[in-house]
DNA sequence: TAAAAACTTTACCAAACAGTCAACTATTTA
DNA sequence: TAAATAGTTGACTGTTTGGTAAAGTTTTTA
């Protein structure tokens, strides 16, 4: 009952993109409303903070983003494969940003969470949980690639932790150099860790 | 000719500092003064804005811990030696600073560049040199390693982005986790990128 | 010792900012 | 159709912010 909105959604939406095109610091409530075209007074009638619409921002695009994560791993596809297509997936995704908006934006979770880690703890804890999910995705991947012989990998949880601080690692170098290609070498890293060498790595 | 002062310096501290502990936008020029027991009149004396004093900032910085990187990685050390003891001063240092404050703070250059990357194009290139030369104390000491078989790297410059990358994803990591122990996986990391196997490593 | 150079101080301005509020409007349902 | 519910509006407040300017102070050197 009652008048019915999108403008919850429209801010959630705004501050997404302002935090990844910019960043965190320079976004002020006065520039979300103005993209989310809403105005202050109900900016404050959804939430009380920058922070808070924060936090409900980034879970929301995570449950929007999750089928698109399950299905990259999903069990149906060989484990090497999972994480193959995982480096492809995170190369063509931030060439076509670039395409689209002339920058590498990287990965939001990890420019935000650096940012932020010292002085908002409930959006810290939120992006932890989300880094959580795509360390769970890989531990998975390398514990069934172990299992079948594809590699050896005694400790998927170790190799996980690994495997996505690299790939953070080189979305924001990415996204400092402003420059895309940088992840095509993201599959020869990943694999060097799995310890694979080079020759191993197509049969794998 | 004419008075002295240190209220440069000063500046320079304080801004690295808040930088460091938080982040480049919630530092502001007001708080900077404050930290660094300068007026403003005085800060504009010296700088003309926030990012030319970070931009100072970063290069000074970079000059006194030059000396600290040239004895790390010293011709003198064995190639493999070298990566050792940077890895180990990583968490030595992250340790030490979670000890002093309470907080694991990461490498400023990647939480900065990352923050600030599609905005300030010249402190954005102030960090990009300084990272370049992370990345040839890494690359030469790979060049070594190959050189004397500790390794099998035949492309040294591909090596030593990949380590970077997964160095400082990992001190990011840290960062967002508030963890240094999270750096303790850091030699294992960087040595299955290196192709060595766990057996290999002790004698590399 | 006078004057020039180097730096400091304080008060000030205008813009940007977070946050509030009461009145208003649209929709639902009893 | 009336009343309750859900959301909107825009003007308002006080504070923080970046930035300026003019007068003052300390040191050097000619």
């Amino acid at each position: 009952m009652g008048r019915v909105s999108d403008a919850r959604q429209r801010l959630m939406a705004a501050i997404l993109r302002l935090i990844w095109t910019g960043s965190y610091g320079s976004t002020t409530i006065d520039l979300i409303c103005d993209k989310a075209g809403v105005q202050k007074g109900s900016f404050y009638y959804f939430f009380h903070s920058k922070a808070d619409l924060a936090v409900a921002a980034f879970d929301a695009d995570w449950q929007t983003r999750k089928p698109q994560f399950d299905a990259l791993f999903s069990a149906t596809v060989a484990p090497m494969d999972r994480i193959r297509q995982f480096c492809d997936f995170a190369y063509r995704k931030q060439a076509a940003i670039k395409k689209e908006c002339g920058c590498v934006l990287g990965c939001p979770l990890y420019s935000l969470g650096s940012e932020i880690c010292t002085q908002e703890q409930q959006l810290r804890a939120k992006i932890q949980e989300i880094l959580g999910y795509y360390r769970m995705y890989i531990e998975t991947a390398i514990r069934d690639a172990h299992a079948e012989h594809s590699i050896h990998a005694p400790d998927p949880a170790e190799g996980a932790r690994m495997i996505l601080a690299y790939y953070e690692g080189l979305l924001t170098q990415a996204r400092i150099q402003n420059d895309a290609e940088v992840l095509l070498e993201l599959p020869r890293g990943v694999f060097a860790m799995l310890g694979l060498q080079p020759t191993e790595r197509m049969a794998a």
